[in-house]
DNA sequence: GTTCATAGGGATGGTGCCATCCCCCTCAAA
DNA sequence: TTTGAGGGGGATGGCACCATCCCTATGAAC
């Protein structure tokens, strides 16, 4: 069973991390930490298999590359043997490279990297190689989340609200079908369930 | 059915916002906008009754107020009857005074606002009061989420590991009762329960 | 010697989601 | 006229989690 921290002050960004740590180690203990002083005394309680640091804690200057850089570093040193994973909002080739410099084994921005894109990042590392992701705002459209639709209703639906034009709805159920690795069948009958559920409220959005 | 839409170009922070303002709301659609053109888009399309805006947009100077405080004047005039709510990693008194002069309900530093906190936010937006909570490094110990337990099981570890010396078991039931609206007695079963997994897998935290 | 917190469970009913298989109907294209 | 995409469902078994009630046993406190 796997040991991994992350050093986050945002809570609810904190809480995601967690959650995207969670579903791609399988069996594991996450810790979780808003400063500096709560990452330290954890790293000096336990021993971490993987160490996912943000650099820009409270009580450091964001703007000085220097600070940050320190952050990291003392991370990497009161857990050299751990797998050290750093995510920024402020993400620059510079801070990057140091990190790499730092024994770092990714370097991640945050905008660009959707759910289930940490699990692959972990991919690349057990693999040796150093994963480098720049934030990027690569969204085509806004996503839709509804309530009272199931997570599968709601997947099919935004899916399906996103389909270009020409593309038939059985290439949509097949494409969720692939994702989930379930039957095509069964997105169909999720996505009937979902425009059950829109019609009765009223609240068909275009696409239907 | 109330409509609400999230910007803020971090898609793990802009889902983990969705989500808060899914329990929030209740019946609900929330559109999610990584960018400030979709969110003009989404504007343009569509009416909302709540907007959550992060200012910190790419291709925006993040360090500079007049850019950001002129995103956020831009969607206020995009949405006027829409109850506007600015979270922002960066906060800070200035740019609080001049959203609040904007037209802004709530201004929200992220870092101190825990799960739930939105929730608390729109009930004090819905009393007509303007919401101002600032960026504070508030957590007392870390978090510890372990795989295999439910979210019940995964509560009441934590709320036991942060027991305080003195504190019995038995308050601690009665707290996450109360915090859940379930029965002492519950709360008690749940733990017993988790324990004896951590127990099976020989990962026993110190506070048993 | 009784009370109470604690340890360590068993059993139960209910609910919601998942995944699948089935049915019927319509309409257009080949 | 047969085939296939689509609309609109019903029924089912399995499973995980929730919430509750029940039982035994230990050990310290009063």
């Amino acid at each position: 069973m796997r040991r991994a921290l992350v050093i986050e002050d945002q809570d609810l960004m904190r809480q995601a991390l967690i959650v995207e740590l969670k579903d791609s180690l399988g069996d594991c203990i996450i810790a979780g930490a808003q400063t500096y002083a709560l990452a330290q005394s954890a790293l000096a309680d336990e021993m971490f298999d993987v160490v996912l640091i943000d650099p820009g804690l409270p009580g450091f200057d964001p703007t000085s590359s220097d600070q940050r850089l320190r952050v990291v570093e003392a991370i990497v040193r009161a857990a050299p043997s751990a797998v050290h994973i750093v995510i920024t909002g402020s993400d620059n080739d510079k801070e990057a490279a140091a990190c790499r410099e730092l024994g770092v084994a990714a370097y991640l921005g945050k905008t660009g990297l959707p759910r289930g894109g940490l699990g692959k990042v972990l991919e690349q590392v057990a693999r040796d190689e150093f994963s480098l992701r720049y934030s990027s705002a690569n969204a085509q459209a806004t996503e839709v989340h509804i309530s009272g639709l199931t997570p599968r209703e709601s997947r099919i639906t935004e899916l399906m609200m996103q389909r270009r034009p020409g593309e038939r709805r059985k290439d949509v159920f097949v494409k969720m079908a692939e994702e989930l690795r379930i039957e095509p069948n069964s997105a169909e009958r999720y996505f009937k369930q979902a425009r059950a559920k829109l019609l009765k409220y009223g609240r068909l959005p275009r696409g239907l």
